[in-house]
DNA sequence: TGAATTGTTATCGT
DNA sequence: AACGATAACAATTC
């Protein structure tokens, strides 16, 4: 759940609490999220000191004296629970980390479906050879969203998600830089005019800027601090009338992920063109569902 | 009880 | 071969 703006909130929140604290201990109830190991990680950011905290698209990044980077992924609800005491109260549900400081604060990463990641990391190159443009860095120009779109041949929503061509955007925010935009979710990236591409790339830096101005979006109980759910126009409003247009808002699925799209706001035209051959759909289907059958329950 | 939830990765197909 | 689509996966909540 936790999307740009979502991250951005949480840097800004605990900038100050962190930066120019030292390290004196980690403890990992769930090794499984750390890279690298446990062992390897904990010699890794013990004793160091924390000189900057930033963000690079969805994840965290603190820097450490003497080089390298302490990197945090929140996944879907992963969040940071900042302490002045360690001891002073009860620790907060799903804790599934910590890092003691040097003025005995305590830094809890609190995840409770555990998907979140930490990671150490010697050089941020590794993570920017994955990860595409920062949508509100300078180097996201219109004509850099047109490259990007031109060069894949593939639907509007799938491409604004893959966090290797633009990163940041989530579910929440791709629907809503659509719905500004007017255009539709199955759109084909490449066969956008450049009117409409320049309403995407505005769509894009106007709603994850506001959402930022918001405090990030509040998702059940996972974050408290925001209130952009406030103006959301589509996400989670299916059924419910179009605020520009009063049209029910449509669910559907695009590329396995929940998506609200207004049909009067964003018209299918210039749609992909359906896959026609009644071969490939039944060879799918049949796959599909060996695929299911063949799945092995979960073991408790 | 199982459907829904998400970003990432592995894998399959074109 | 390179790219796109999709299933699987990590666990939990209601």
């Amino acid at each position: 759940m936790p999307e740009l703006p979502e991250v951005e909130t949480v840097v800004r929140l605990h900038r100050d609490l962190v930066v120019g604290r030292t390290i004196h201990a980690f403890v990992s109830r769930w090794p499984r999220q750390l890279t690298p190991g446990p062992a390897a990680f904990k010699r890794a950011v013990v004793s160091r000191r924390i000189s900057h905290l930033g963000r690079r698209a969805k994840w965290i990044v603190a820097n450490l004296d003497g080089g390298g980077h302490l990197l945090i992924h929140l996944r879907m609800s992963g969040r940071l629970e900042w302490r002045k005491d360690a001891a002073s109260r009860p620790e907060p549900a799903h804790a599934r980390a910590y890092f003691d400081f040097d003025n005995g604060s305590r830094l809890y990463f609190c995840d409770a479906r555990k998907f979140g990641r930490l990671m150490f990391l010697a050089d941020l190159k590794v993570l920017d050879a994955e990860l595409g443009v920062e949508p509100l860095g300078a180097e996201f120009t219109v004509k850099k969203l047109a490259d990007l779109l031109s060069a894949r041949r593939r639907a509007l929503k799938p491409l604004l998600l893959d966090q290797r061509i633009i990163a940041g955007v989530g579910n929440i925010y791709a629907d809503e830089s659509l719905f500004r935009a007017g255009l539709h979710p199955l759109r084909h990236a490449s066969r956008l005019k450049s009117a409409e591409v320049q309403r995407l790339h505005a769509a894009i830096v106007q709603v994850l800027t506001l959402g930022i101005q918001h405090n990030g979006t509040m998702i059940d109980w996972i974050y408290p601090d925001g209130n952009m759910q406030d103006h959301l126009q589509v996400y989670g409003r299916t059924g419910k009338p179009c605020l520009a247009c009063g049209t029910p808002i449509v669910g559907l699925r695009v590329g396995q992920r929940g998506t609200h799209v207004c049909p009067q706001c964003q018209p299918r035209r210039g749609l992909r063109r359906p896959v026609r051959r009644a071969a490939s759909i039944n060879r799918r289907s049949d796959l599909r569902l060996a695929g299911r059958e063949a799945r092995p329950r979960r073991q408790k």
